[in-house]
RNA sequence: GGGCGAUUGGCUCAGUUGGUUAGAGCGUCACAUUCACAUUGUGGAGGUCACAGGUUCGAAUCCUGUAUCGCCCACCA
């Protein structure tokens, strides 16, 4: 037996429980023919990241998961690792350098990767050691990086697949990009935000009636029409373009300007010839109805651009400064030149209105500088493709999102998917396996080698770099400079994790793979596919779907069963946490003064199923006392239990022993909670499961059953002769409370390790290996037989009649702990029996000095009445009393009651209700009728007798 | 423009397939405290479930519409 200190310190303990987690070896896992794998892949974070809410969220899901599982006996695995995070990183180190005054191009490619590497070594396992803290069970012999050797030979194989497949491709298209990170961006790192702009109506002169000097005339309808005799108007949003200009479109059903399509208009302030020309595209509706196009700047133009075979002038640098196809505008920066064209419109009166817009702009996911969209060589993937498998596969159930709307979600965006543009102008990351032969790229022409399926002679797609060009022989090759997306690593996630592919020929390059990739095959197929993923819903699009493509494409299955999609923690106004908005609320800060068992517990029992949560410190509270719940009736149970005396089989001591009330009571109670926690967890309804538990901690077992013990306990310590209610109160105490604990385990797994070693390792000596850890024990199994429906209505009774006797105290202001006497009249002998089996449990938490059970009505002295089910519960009072007060009180209370049986009768008169409704509703209707009525009486009674 | 989510006591939220008197935590008020726990115990007050229609014997729950807030997607310059 050990003293617990009162308060739960979990500084104390958490440190010392994972080294001991660590040094047994507990998170790992290996194939295993004898249990049935379970398996998730963490969504590995970025290796610059910083432990937020947001991660403490998603992985506490996943440890919980995880947990469970392992203590359900299947063999569980939660493979670990980071993200290279392409540009965040090499953002990162950048600013580093700028600090020493360097930009990356004064070190070169090769010293400024060498920062990187030196980088991520000193900080890149900060998010590691953090995800510890929080308790995670990852198998981290296992952590993974995406820009392990390993793991990009896995890109590698991938890329050249896709190209072999025709599914990867280079093209000139307008793309994302960013002018800060100068790369550019795939469509979903384009994040779109709603921009305070204005609409600029500009006019453009037309040549041919310039020409005629028909200046003058100008009508009233041509006015209201944005046309006049000399120029037309155009509405923008973006006149920095204009430079950019080669041509004006119209709808070519639009009546207004059907005349113009043809004619030929200048260009203000640059003064360039272009044609006015008719597109479909054309909204008639918006500004004008007529459009300049600027082929190279804007997605729309582009494609009316090659429709119409229009010229494409690039403006601009790639750090957005205008280059010197904008004339005067050379060398200014695009806000600037928007500026700067602004003014000189207006000085020439070109400008006919500038109206307030707003509109959806672009903005960079990771320096949200404004995108421009950008005409440049890339490299795509066709995904139409790969997407078909993977919306199958939603559609017919053999991969489920939970909540189930997200699974529209991603159906939406996948059957309306467009190329994914996979190349990025940043050093950081997987460089494309793409080569090229000087050689051949000068003579042009048509590739002869087959294999390799290029469009251009030159262009060599391969895993390693070829001495010499298969097409002409020669040796002068080159790297692409590009890299790849980070999302192109991070879509093989769930089996490059495994050290796919094991039939690589290239094993030059990876020799110390070559002992491994047995072993490495056998996990892959035996976690492969993943059980669930785990996740917050704006990467659905990002990472999920491309995954399920992947998982398709190269493993031919889906590369996980479930989806969980969890909720985004806000701040209390409903923000997202930044760390630019300064409302952060941070987890390691919160381990620190609340523990981590509270952060988890406080964590999911206050997040919805796929809801939103909306943070402050002080919903940690919930946790870090429940903590301390559980703590001290630990700390109790512990001070009291004989521990040589628990060790038996509980189903056997229910079977042979007859269990007192209060035993067999906590013992069902016990079972029907694990039932609905079971149900819970299934599902993914992880707050009703942590409310489940807490529920029955706090509001079963300490507030009754270890009150309705302690009587037994108390008599029975300190070596003193143990009777036999003793030792069975004994024995139960212990059995719920370590399988509690064991239930309570994945959700607080600190607090309930070191609580369970207390419970065991003195109980159980020598101890067998598998009680090294409550992590290892099975998880509690539903004893349906110990389910005990008639003692749970018992035992009700009494806790009705215990808070009658506590109500009536309060309202005559008596001290709930002062002894009272009290009279309970029994509506006839079934009920009176009834009362005098939990006559003495109701003396003890009642605090009743004197307790008679009648019969039948008796004859009362002075005193307050409650009816409860069909006893009233008499507290005796000396002098105490009001009597008219008394008799306000129950009127008060028999007319509330008069007035809802009102309404009972007459939905029992009402003829559909008793046609149409279930017989079980109508039965029930009249039941709780009969007993309002019952009540009713006694009230009444009680009141006539108290009038006389 | 399309889609999704939310609207329930002072605050934060639960409420599975419609079924007695709508729950919890926090806060608040009263009482208690040598008893495992003040990170505690006991009890009270506090809600016409955003609004308007509809379906139904019966609606917080289902349907339609409206309002407010939030999120995601979209090539109307």
């Amino acid at each position: 037996m050990e003293e617990l200190n009162s308060r739960y310190n979990s500084k104390e303990v958490e440190d010392r429980m994972y080294a001991f987690w660590q040094s047994e070896n507990l998170f790992a896992a290996k194939v295993n023919p004898d249990k049935k794998p379970f398996c998730i892949v963490i969504p590995p974070p970025n290796v610059t990241g910083i432990l937020h809410m947001g991660h403490a969220l998603n992985n506490t899901y996943q440890d919980i998961l995880i947990r469970l599982r392992r203590m359900q006996g299947f063999e569980s695995l939660w493979m670990p690792g980071t993200d290279h995070a392409g540009i965040a990183t090499q953002n990162v180190v950048e600013r580093q350098l700028a600090k020493e005054g360097l930009k990356r191009q004064d070190l070169g490619r090769d010293k400024f990767l060498e920062r990187v590497w030196q980088w991520k070594e000193q900080y890149g396992s900060t998010i590691i050691r953090q995800l510890k803290k929080l308790g995670a069970s990852s198998d981290w012999q296992r952590v993974r990086f995406t820009m392990d050797e390993e793991y990009s030979q896995s890109v590698k194989e991938v890329f050249v697949a896709l190209w072999n497949k025709g599914l990867i491709y280079q093209d000139d298209k307008i793309i994302n990009w960013c002018p800060r990170c100068q790369t550019a961006l795939s469509d979903e790192e384009a994040a779109h935000r709603e921009v305070q702009g204005n609409l600029y109506y500009i006019r453009y002169s037309l040549k041919e009636e310039i020409r005629n000097s028909k200046f003058e005339i100008r009508d009233k309808s041509q006015i209201e029409n944005h046309t006049s005799q000399n120029y037309i108007v155009v509405a923008t949003t973006r006149p920095e373009t204009m430079v950019g200009d080669t041509a004006v479109a119209l709808n070519p059903k639009d009546e207004r300007y059907k005349h113009l399509i043809g004619k030929t208009v200048i260009v203000p302030l640059i003064e360039r010839e272009i044609k006015i020309i008719a597109d479909e595209l054309i909204d008639m509706e918006f500004g004008t109805g007529l459009v300049k196009v600027t082929p190279a700047h804007d997605s729309n133009d582009y494609e009316m651009g090659k429709r119409h075979t229009l010229e494409f002038i690039n403006i601009m640098h790639p750090n957005a400064v205008l280059n010197t196809n904008a004339g005067d505008y050379n060398g200014l920066d695009r806000f600037e030149a928007r500026e700067a064209i602004i003014e000189d419109l207006k000085e020439r009166k070109l400008i006919e209105k500038i109206e307030p817009h707003t509109h959806a702009v672009g903005h960079c996911y990771r320096c949200s500088t404004v995108i421009e969209p950008y005409l440049s060589r890339q490299w795509f993937v066709k995904m139409e493709p790969l997407a078909k498998p993977a919306i199958e596969a939603v559609k017919d159930g053999r991969i489920n999102f939970y909540p189930k709307r997200w699974a529209k979600v991603y159906l939406n965006w996948m059957e309306n998917i467009r190329d994914w543009c996979i190349s990025r102008q940043i050093w950081w990351g997987h460089r494309l396996p793409v080569y090229y032969c000087k050689e051949c790229l000068k003579t042009g022409s048509q590739c002869k080698v087959e294999s390799v399926k290029c469009k251009e002679k030159g262009i060599i797609v391969a895993k390693v770099k070829p001495q010499k060009c298969p097409d002409c022989g020669g040796g002068d090759i080159y790297q692409d400079e590009d890299v790849l997306d980070t999302w192109f690593s991070s879509w093989l996630w769930p089996f490059a994790t495994f050290y796919w592919p094991f039939n690589t020929k290239d094993e030059a390059c990876l020799p110390a793979r070559q002992g491994r990739r047995m072993k490495d095959e056998k996990d892959l197929n035996y976690f492969y596919p993943t059980s669930v993923l785990v996740t917050a819903p704006e990467i659905i699009f990002f990472w999920v779907a491309r995954m399920i493509m992947a998982g398709f494409e190269f493993m031919g299955k889906e590369p996980f069963k479930d989806v969980y999609i969890h909720g985004t923690v806000r701040d209390v106004e409903g923000k997202k946490m930044s760390k630019s908005l300064g409302n952060i609320i941070d987890p390691l800060e919160i381990i620190e003064k609340y523990g981590t068992d509270a952060l988890r517990f406080s964590l999911i029992s206050i997040t919805a199923s796929g809801q939103d949560v909306f943070l402050s410190e002080q919903k940690f509270e919930v946790g870090r006392n429940f903590a301390n719940k559980l703590w001290n009736a630990s700390r109790f149970s512990l001070m009291n239990l004989d521990l040589s005396l628990v060790n038996v089989d509980l189903c056997v001591l229910f079977e042979k022993e007859d269990l007192e009330l209060p035993e067999r009571w906590i013992l069902s109670r016990f079972y029907s909670m694990l039932s609905a926690l079971n149900k819970a967890l299934d599902n993914y309804r992880f707050n009703d499961a942590a409310n489940i538990l807490y529920e029955f901690v706090w509001h079963e077992f300490c507030d009754w059953y270890i009150e309705l013990a302690k009587p037994n306990l108390v008599s029975g310590l300190a070596g003193e002769r143990v009777s036999g209610e003793s030792k069975n109160t004994q024995i139960v105490l212990y059995k719920v409370l370590e399988k509690t604990l064991r239930c309570l385990h994945p959700f607080m797994p600190f607090i309930t390790e070191e609580i369970w070693q207390k419970l065991s390792l003195t109980s159980l000596v020598p101890r067998p290996p598998s009680f090294v850890s409550i992590m290892t024990q099975p998880w509690p199994h539903v004893q349906k037989k110990i389910i005990d429906k008639k003692a749970e209505s018992q035992m009700q009774l009494a806790i009705e009649v215990i808070t009658a006797i506590r109500n009536l105290k309060a309202e005559v202001k008596i001290a709930p702990a002062q002894a009272v006497k009290v009279m309970l009249i029994a509506k006839d002998k079934e009920v009176k029996s009834a009362l005098d089996t939990v006559a003495s449990y109701i003396t003890n938490l009642g605090r009743v000095e004197a307790l008679t059970i009648q019969g039948a009505p008796a004859k009362l002295k002075k005193g307050i009445s409650a009816i409860v089910h069909e006893v009233q519960v008499f507290l005796e009072l000396e002098g105490l009393l009001d009597i008219d007060q008394e008799i306000e009180r129950l009127t008060k209370e028999a007319d509330a009651l008069a007035g809802s049986l009102k309404s009972k009768e007459s939905r029992l008169k009402n003829k559909d209700f008793l046609k149409k409704a279930p017989e079980e509703i109508v039965e029930k209707e009249k039941e709780s009728l009969a007993q309002g009525q019952e009540k009713l009486a006694s009230l009444q009674r009680v009141i006539s007798e108290l009038k006389k």
